[in-house]
RNA sequence: GCGCCCGUAGCUCAACUGGAUAGAGCAACGGCCUUCUAAGCCGUAGGUUACAGGUUCGACUCCUGUCGGGCGUACCA
């Protein structure tokens, strides 16, 4: 509907002899207020300058050479200072209903990124510890944006990008060592700054169930090291499979240095005067790029610092082909996004090309306190821990139900509670009601032909299909903007519209045609329902 | 100090990216189950959108400043 009218409305301004430059973008949206319609437009509010005119004219005039197909919309008001105000027509709700009956589970899917290939990276935790509610929130907002991006028509890789070969890792093979001679009676003690976590001993465990003690006089760490590499992505793909995640591949930082394409990527910035030596370390300009310092790339002890293989990482991103890169991290690393741009720039690719989503932190909330966490002092709150508590759907849905730029408190008394306080339960048991119903109806009757589906003149029902039919719309701005609660609180919106329908209108018991529209009615709003809840990885229960 | 983000009802958050009378949930108060799931519905109350200026037809949204909170600001990742 936004685009036709976006479209009636263009075909109108040409009567203005502007130019195209001087149009401005045509806005559609839909008022806060019912009486003012059910779509809205303030093109003649914005056309006031360039026209030099005041908007009431401006707006009869677009209203006068209106074209529209009175299928589709009812009425054209002017209102307030020059808003042009659109009614739709029944027969438009009654087309578009039939179209999600028709459309099941596609219903919501759109073109406009058809054709587009992109990689999304997220998660991207080093195999130092288990996935932290931290980790999380990444992991269930890169997933949903993927499918959000996935259901606009891009075709989505989810990449996972981690590194094995720093301090970290030192630090962490260090500590399993040390636990693995403990294990076995041994005085050993953690490094400074080890790991503490008890999967340490997990891991130290399983390396004696394997080799007995013939690792006790092993000096280096690699064993050690491998091997809780090994078991930590095991344990955090299998994390990440309990909340319906699946990645399409890991790149290893390591890459980048095999492949040569951080010399290139230092010899290609030298070239350009972009990189310097100093202090035995090379250095980017990045004040070339607006930043107060220059930059270390590599350190004087010859190890690149992360920003040079980002850079190249990015590089090789855009290498394999892909429209668009999509990064998902939290705020604590949104200082190197500037200078992984530069430096992708520098080497000649489109800045435009790689994009980001920025979330802020995670608080979690327990007994009403804030719950402070690090994962090297072992005192935090696994991912599998809290899906262990709440279930993956209400753990999904926390970590969305806010944007993303702004801090997340989780409440875990909240996210427990049955029903009442829980916001899942309230989309989930709309859903759940609606097929409990259809079962009924199926029982006790069988239709021979096509819904009327012109009996649904109640208000909550034009109200409920209107809210329906916006659905792919939402999406769409969804997927641009990378903000998954908004389709959270649409459909949430939606529930709320099925349940004010649910009591008044009844179902069963009526004449049978009207028995059967509101069948339809409410089969499609499960629909709807069903699949946004499938964007968001969150189940659609038929029974609670 | 500097940079980024945030400040909206008692609490947790929305507000379609500058639109018309700022909305939900929880908490509080009142009402609704012999008919499709009361995990629900209806109603009442709750606001100087931190503060002060500015931009314009119009500001929670943009700009400047102040105050308060978070995160950065390493030759750590």
């Amino acid at each position: 509907m936004k685009s036709y009218l976006r479209q009636i409305i263009r075909q109108s301004l040409t009567q203005f002899d502007l130019s195209e430059d001087d149009i401005p973008e045509i806005q559609i949206e839909k008022p806060n207020q019912p009486e003012h319609g059910d779509s809205a437009s303030n093109i003649a509010l914005n056309l006031a300058g360039v026209l030099k005119d005041n908007p009431r004219n401006i707006a009869e005039q677009i209203v006068e050479n209106l074209n529209y197909d009175e299928r589709k919309v009812a009425a054209v008001e002017i209102a307030g200072p020059g808003f042009i105000n659109f009614r739709y027509a029944e027969n438009y709700l009654f087309d578009e209903l039939q179209a999600v009956l028709d459309q099941e589970q596609d219903f919501g899917k759109t073109t406009s990124l058809d054709g587009q290939r992109i990689l999304l990276e997220f998660v991207s935790a080093n195999p130092t510890g288990p996935l932290t509610v931290g980790h999380g929130r990444n992991a269930v907002l890169g997933d949903t944006v993927a499918r959000l991006l996935e259901w606009t028509g891009a075709e989505v890789d989810r990449e996972y990008y981690f590194n094995n070969a720093g301090r970290q890792m030192r630090k962490l093979g260090q500590s399993v060592r040390t636990r693995y001679l403990q294990e076995l009676g041994q005085e050993a003690e953690l490094p400074e700054d080890g790991y503490e976590g008890e999967y340490i001993r997990d891991i130290a465990q399983a390396l004696v169930e394997e080799h007995g003690d013939k690792l006790v006089d092993e000096e280096g760490i690699t064993v050690f090291k491998e091997k809780a590499e090994s078991m930590i992505f095991e344990d955090i793909q299998a994390t990440l499979q309990r909340m319906n995640i699946k990645m399409d591949s890991f790149f290893n930082e390591q890459e980048v240095y095999d492949d040569g394409s951080i010399e290139k990527a230092v010899e290609a910035f030298r070239e350009k005067d972009l990189a310097y030596d100093k202090d035995g370390a090379t250095w980017f300009r990045t004040t070339n790029f607006g930043k107060d310092k220059d930059t270390v790339l590599i350190k004087s002890t010859g190890e690149p610092t992360y920003r040079l293989p980002d850079i190249a990482y990015h590089a090789n991103k855009l290498d394999r082909g892909y429209d668009q890169c999509i990064d998902v991290f939290g705020a604590d690393h949104i200082d190197t996004y500037p200078d992984v741009l530069s430096g992708i720039q520098a080497l000649g690719y489109d800045p435009d090309k790689v994009d980001v989503v920025v979330y802020q932190f995670v608080t979690i909330v327990k007994e009403g306190k804030p719950f402070k966490m690090s994962t090297r002092k072992a005192n935090f709150i696994t991912l599998d821990e809290l899906m262990d508590e709440v279930g993956s759907d209400i753990t999904r849905f926390f970590f969305l139900m806010r944007s993303p730029n702004t801090h997340l408190e989780f409440d875990i008394a909240e996210a427990q509670a049955e029903g009442e306080k829980n916001p899942v339960f309230y989309l989930q048991y709309a859903h759940a009601r609606i097929h409990s119903i259809l079962r009924k109806v199926e029982d006790e009757y069988s239709f021979e032909n096509d819904p009327n589906l012109g009996l649904l003149s109640h208000e909550s029902e034009s109200k409920l299909i209107k809210t329906m039919i916006r659905f792919p719309e939402m999406i769409q701005s969804a997927a641009e903007s990378r903000e998954p609660h908004r389709l959270i609180n649409y459909l949430e919106d939606l529930a709320s519209d099925f349940t004010s329908f649910y009591h008044d209108c009844r179902i069963l018991g009526e004449d049978e045609g009207l028995v059967q529209a509101r069948t339809a009615l409410a089969k499609a709003v499960a629909q709807v329902l069903a699949n946004g809840l499938g964007i968001l990885g969150i189940s659609a229960p038929e029974q609670m």
